[in-house]
DNA sequence: ACACCGGTGGCAACCGGTTCCCGGTGTGCG
DNA sequence: CGCACACCGGGAACCGGTTGCCACCGGTGT
């Protein structure tokens, strides 16, 4: 009956210990490192590590206070693209700076992001970060204040990304990006080739990141002395079977425009599909922008004319100033700016 | 110096217990329901929970046996949009199973997959889930066998998720869709339409998924009796850039052909990019087809003909057979069907 | 030869929970 | 009125680590 290594592993640092003859003690500060041990005494020890398979439990260690800190982060759906790259530079700066990564997929729901929040308030996590735009209630300022408060109780912060930044003193640091701005950038751009008349395939219409794209939208009509018809303004999701049903029903009634804005790629690349169907060429009969910059975007026919946002520049940041934060650090609000990228989906006006 | 709560919080069960005026031990049973409490006692603990806004430590409950499972899963990149569809399977499932889940990108290297394993082995995670096609060498199924004993030997398990099974004998679930199958399928499709010269625009050569992939596009056509020719059969990797590349050098040399099968849908959009910059007609001059069915795909234009692979549902059963298995179930090997869908980018030869 | 000293390593307390085991009530019934 | 038996709650051990404190070791200086 032999048996390869010593049974089924789980083994604890007294085992180990029993093993090199040593005392836990003594393994524990082999494998700790800074505790002066003859180098006798540590070749047994890791002899034993070694024959035992040994690995610390982290949890055992965290509760000591020498654990890996932990880090989440909470999104609608991993599924879009602008939040995977969001997620990606939270992901990739939080194992850089030895942080373990936790994720939540809401689907959209307040009630799961609630309960998320406070598995990681028990998990005691570094931050959490909230991923996304919301409906900007006087509920959702509550909600998240009560969230950021009794996260900071147990010492973790929460992070707003791309989200509305509550009242003043709540214990939280924002991280946007100039949703409003980028818009108004790019329907000037529309504008500016010749187009009056130009139909916004918006978000929920209470989203904040709908909200102020819709926002730019009409602050870029406004500045050139053109008041925009309401008619004009439509809502749906972010999905691109929204973009394609909302661009379908306005050809179907008929709806005058000769360009379109998307409040996303995702949008635009439905309604693009939508125009195709329609016999509608672009940008020859009609031009086309979108939001976001999503790597497809060059791959439509024609490559979407959209405005960039760094959202994997986003996710690092938001880890970043969570992080490096200490408890005297004033609370932080950072915007980080766009920019429009030109490609082949808007015309002059025909 | 009236002070809002209890000073910071981070309270431990004996201040609850303290301030409710009995033991920890009492506390810890009106948490844990299971336990008769008399309701006068319960309600006085409950209160002081309350008023200290008390969580219990999930690391501690976690080291005495009656923590939140954990379960991990290591991907390349989140940012593919097949990836980011099986880590929304796995999330999903995942948190339904009332399970934790972490997530690490390996950004390709098989270093850091090495280090992450190590971690979750230390975290005693439930299951670890290994996503995504590699190359499939003797180091890496002997690497991967490692790992696979090193996670069975703390309780955990691995899982390999649409990627090579190890021997027999390894502690390790797979759960793998049919790539040859489908490539076979979709080929098989393309030759219908009575194209002779099809290229390949496959991924890494030494990549599983690639290679697959291509085994299939080879027995597709040796199965009608055509040797495909090896000048056809290129290589890159699985991006929009690579695809775009390969397509763009292909037709600069002048290689002649009727139809394009891309490795991924994403390689595919890369391609089409540069055949409408060749100022080639998709599908009158040539057909191309993906594989993947991401989303986008269908607002291609023309929208692409591929295959589509059930990938958010094999995140899913990953996590559940991994979870639902005892020490007695044998390993398991699954593997999920795919099927072409069939849009407008492939016609029939010109 | 003896005191002193620095390098080692063990004991025990602690991190924050859970749970076994036991003893003190209160109540019901004979 | 007394006894047995629920019911309820406290003490202590344990989960698997870390670390402060102290004793013991041998070597060196006088």
């Amino acid at each position: 009956m032999t048996r390869k290594s010593e049974d089924a592993g789980r083994s604890t640092i007294r085992d180990v210990a029993t093993r090199a003859g040593v005392s836990a003690s003594t393994v524990s500060r082999v494998l700790g490192g800074a505790y002066p041990v003859s180098s006798a005494t540590r070749t047994r020890v890791m002899r034993a590590v070694r024959e035992l398979d040994y690995v610390a439990d982290a949890r055992a260690k965290a509760i000591a206070g020498v654990g890996t800190p932990t880090l989440a982060f909470v999104l609608e759906d991993i599924t879009g693209p602008s939040f995977a790259h969001m997620a990606h530079g939270v992901e990739r700066e939080a194992t850089r700076l030895g942080h373990l990564c936790l994720v939540c997929s809401t689907e959209g729901d307040a009630r799961h992001e609630l309960e998320f929040v406070e598995m990681m308030r028990a998990q005691r996590a570094a931050a959490v970060i909230l991923v996304g735009g919301t409906a900007d209630t006087p509920e959702y300022r509550d909600r998240t204040r009560r969230m950021a408060d009794s996260l900071a109780s147990v010492g973790s912060r929460l992070v707003l990304c791309g989200r509305p930044p509550l009242g003043p003193g709540a214990p939280v640091t924002v991280i946007e990006y100039d949703n409003e701005g980028g818009a108004y950038a790019l329907v000037a751009h529309v504008l500016t080739q010749g187009h009056r008349r130009v139909l916004f395939l918006g978000g929920k219409p209470d989203h904040t990141t709908a909200q102020d794209r819709e926002r730019g939208y009409l602050a870029a009509h406004r500045a050139r002395g053109i008041e925009p018809d309401p008619a004009l303004l439509l809502h749906g999701d972010f999905t691109r079977d929204s973009g394609h049903r909302l661009m379908r029903r306005a050809i179907e009634a008929g709806l005058e425009f000769t360009a379109v804005v998307a409040a996303t790629d995702m949008v635009a690349a439905g309604a693009l599909t939508a125009l195709h169907e329609a016999g509608l060429d672009v940008p020859g009969d009609i031009s086309l922008a979108g939001y976001d910059d999503i790597p497809f975007a060059r791959d439509l026919h024609p490559a979407l004319t959209t405005v960039h946002v760094p959202y994997e520049e986003l996710g690092r940041l938001a880890v970043r100033t969570a992080l490096g934060r200490t408890p005297e650090t004033p609370d932080e609000h950072l915007l980080l700016g766009t920019h429009v990228v030109v490609r082949d989906s808007v015309g002059p006006v025909s």
